[in-house]
DNA sequence: TTTGTATCATGAATCATATTCCCGCAAGAT
DNA sequence: ATCTTGCGGGAATATGATTCATGATACAAA
């Protein structure tokens, strides 16, 4: 038998039914077009979100979004994601200035380090949106090739530099970027374009363009030439464009970052072609000493640099 | 022995650390001055709300107050109190457009009854600010006095009802508002202003003045006279404005809320007395039918009210 | 000074809720 | 058909928020 509560529970009222995850919640929705994608963006799994969605759902007693593709949101759904792109942005400043305010003011600094300069194509945006939320704070690029970047940490020339292995070094800490593919490219009428994916062995007769690397930073030639012994004849350029050219100009094969090359595909410079069966999958982290990378304007660029990359290019994955 | 986790947790970013009910925490404690009255408006206790205070204070590294009376914000509780006052009227506004998208824009009704005149003091301040959130919702006041107001739900002539006590009718749902002290009121020569506070006994040769209202809600009568078998002289007056003056004019004493002759004592136009050694409280609480105080519309009426009552009256307490 | 009253802080216990794990289902894609 | 992918939902787990019980502190009154 049920006995029905004789008291109106008003502290419903202030409940917290509609939360700031919720807003999060739907503008990632909106802007992924899926849960499953929604959920990573986010950090949590697909599962979660499908919770915090039926429960917002059937707290509302409305639909927020129409499962199907190309997922839809429903007028509620929008009002939402109207609500939450107001008010997000004043929530986000307000950390911010938090931040700021516990830290007295004193203004964080800066220099980034990236070990290969198809990097500049994703940071450049990248930097111009944080400088927009932390003016204070001085960036700089720390200009050429470094044996060893995260020493640049060590020898305080640098507070964060861009790289491709997490290692282990006492007091500096690692955060995930993204991972892409590393695609082999090749002249339009080249014969292995016939192939769907090149091997090992298809380097081994033609001229690799690379940048002026050591090999250690060469995914390619690491992970792939060399453990099967193969060491083709080599040439170097400094700049992708030249990469390409060359490419382009049948002196050789090169093997490039998907997004890096996107655009010289499109309009047909050269083709590409996905090295192994599986591809070639390489990953970008940034490195920090940990003094530096707990303060909020330092995670702040972490997670600018993070979300810049995956609206700036494409093919890229979440990584870790 | 410590190891220092390598990488940075960046879903910290997403971390809702700074959440609605941070903003509302900050909002009520500017407001009522104290951690334990900001709790009792906020439906918790005031360890609850320390523990949130210390929880926000830790993690941002600032003091958000200065624990000191007259409570004082510093400027990291300022910039939070801010967008507090920015944000949350949104957020309340997505609320209601959220419930009206859900019952399908199907307007409300709210026949109002009240027991007592002297609520219209402080029903009308309400219902204003009401109207501005909820312009659809059709108001109406249901006059003149009932035996049983809350059977005026059951035949459907009012949808809201203001009653000193609650019951046990089939189908109806109470909500506390406040409570507040009844004070026994005087003129200022009167040989009873001398005692501290007044007894059954004080009552007995002096004419009693009151609303036109059956004995049973008057808890003067029904709580402190009646039970002493003591019947003064009686005599009746419709405003509040008329008892004071009867009073005043030596006609006899009245009982009155506290809230309701606040005024009148700041001017001296009459003294006011306890009523026994713990004083004299009532209660007031709202009813209204089950299938409307589900509503979303009228929830928001009955916190309202509360509110309203709260930011309107002096020396009203919470109820329950 | 003492006593009482009110407020806040704090640790432990409890309770509530959010998230994950795991699986089934349905809808394309191969 | 047979995978693959994404979604929903139950149960288990992890995380967290709230309360309870208590002690410390400030202030007012005795």
């Amino acid at each position: 038998m049920i006995q029905t509560n004789c008291f109106l529970k008003l502290h419903e009222i202030y409940s917290y039914m509609l939360a700031l995850k919720h807003l999060r919640l739907i503008e990632a929705l909106h802007d992924s077009g899926s849960i499953t994608r929604a959920a990573t963006r986010l950090y949590l799994t697909q599962s979660a979100l499908s919770h915090q969605l039926v429960a917002l759902e059937a707290h509302y007693g409305v639909s927020l979004f129409e499962r199907a593709r190309p997922l839809r949101l429903t007028p509620a759904g929008e009002l939402l994601l109207a609500l939450s792109r107001e008010i997000m942005p004043r929530i986000d400043a307000a950390k911010r200035d938090l931040a700021r305010l516990a830290e007295d003011n004193q203004p964080g600094k800066l220099r980034i380090a990236v070990e290969c300069h198809t990097c500049y194509d994703w940071l450049m945006p990248a930097m111009d949106a944080y400088r927009a939320h932390w003016p204070e704070v001085e960036m700089d690029l720390v200009g050429g090739f470094h044996t060893d970047p995260v020493m640049l940490l060590d020898e305080d020339k640098a507070d964060l530099v861009i790289v491709s292995e997490i290692g282990k070094h006492k007091g500096v800490v690692f955060s995930p970027l993204f991972r892409y593919e590393m695609l082999a490219l090749m002249a339009t009428a080249h014969p292995l374009a016939s192939k769907p994916c090149l091997t090992a062995r298809d380097f081994a007769n033609d001229t690799l363009i690379t940048y002026p690397a050591p090999d250690r930073l060469l995914d390619l030639v690491r992970r792939v030439l060399k453990p099967a012994g193969i060491a083709p004849e080599r040439r170097q350029a400094e700049l992708t464009v030249a990469i390409v050219q060359l490419v382009a100009s049948r002196k050789g094969l090169a093997a490039l970052p998907a997004w890096a090359v996107q655009s010289y595909l499109e309009r047909g410079y050269v083709v590409a072609r996905p090295i192994t069966k599986r591809g070639l999958w390489s990953g970008l982290y940034t490195a920090a000493r940990e003094s530096d990378a707990v303060r909020a304007y330092h995670k702040d660029f972490v997670a600018t640099l993070r979300e810049q990359a995956f609206m700036t290019l494409t093919g890229i994955e979440p990584l870790d």
